[in-house]
DNA sequence: TGTGTTACCCACCAATAGGTAAGTAAGCAT
DNA sequence: ATGCTTACTTACCTATTGGTGGGTAACACA
């Protein structure tokens, strides 16, 4: 990225808006376990429901709709009855399932 | 990291712990931000607060405090008035440097 | 006596995150 | 007519997070 070892203060500055912006995006009680289901399969509401047990409808639909706001997943309505809503991850929600596997290494020693 | 390819319920439970776990660690507004600035430098608690501007206190006091009981900051006290304070990351917190340096690297597309 | 220094603590408040339980639309099968 | 299915919505509540503005200890120095 920087190829300068020192950062003027101006960098500090957005280095630490990026920091914040990222974990904001990040954060979450259910976020990540959202897109670690997405990571391999298209996955319909009820699927991703199943797949985590114990949130709450209101929370899922939350949340599904601020990945889809940020870009990270994708969502497809087929105008049926009863409804079929797939969703997707994005590109820009691939981005950050690095994160996830640096998270689950560095996580193992905090439990 | 786990060389198979398909996850035992078991095991994507267990995931599932570890990257909560992780993003609880993770998680606050400032903490990030904080350990990003203990990354090179042993820090008394004034420099912290000056490092981090816009934090209040409380939440700074309450943030360091936490990260010590989590194991990843260090505390000495010097017994002297006025007081001193040094703060320094110990190396289980510095098993959370790359996760900063990643998200630095993914956080840009968010801003 | 009074002021400055440093690293805190405390009471109180507001905003956000998350949870609970109920309800809804629209069609199909019984 | 009734119930089942699916993907939601809504009202209400609690808990957590973070902020504000004050106070305190203990000594040194003027």
């Amino acid at each position: 990225m920087t190829p300068e070892t020192k950062q003027t203060s101006e960098e500090i500055i957005t280095t630490e808006l990026i920091i914040k912006k990222a974990v904001e995006v990040i954060c979450g009680k259910w976020r990540m376990i959202i897109i670690h289901l997405l990571r391999e399969k298209v996955l319909r509401y009820g699927e991703i429901k199943r797949g985590v047990p114990g949130i709450s409808e209101k929370v899922l639909v939350h949340e599904l709709k601020q990945l889809v706001e940020l870009g990270m997943v994708e969502k497809e309505s087929f105008g049926e009855v009863p409804p079929r809503v797939e969703y997707r991850l994005t590109d820009k929600g691939r981005t950050i399932l690095p994160v996830i596997d640096l998270l689950r290494e560095v996580g193992r020693a905090f439990i």
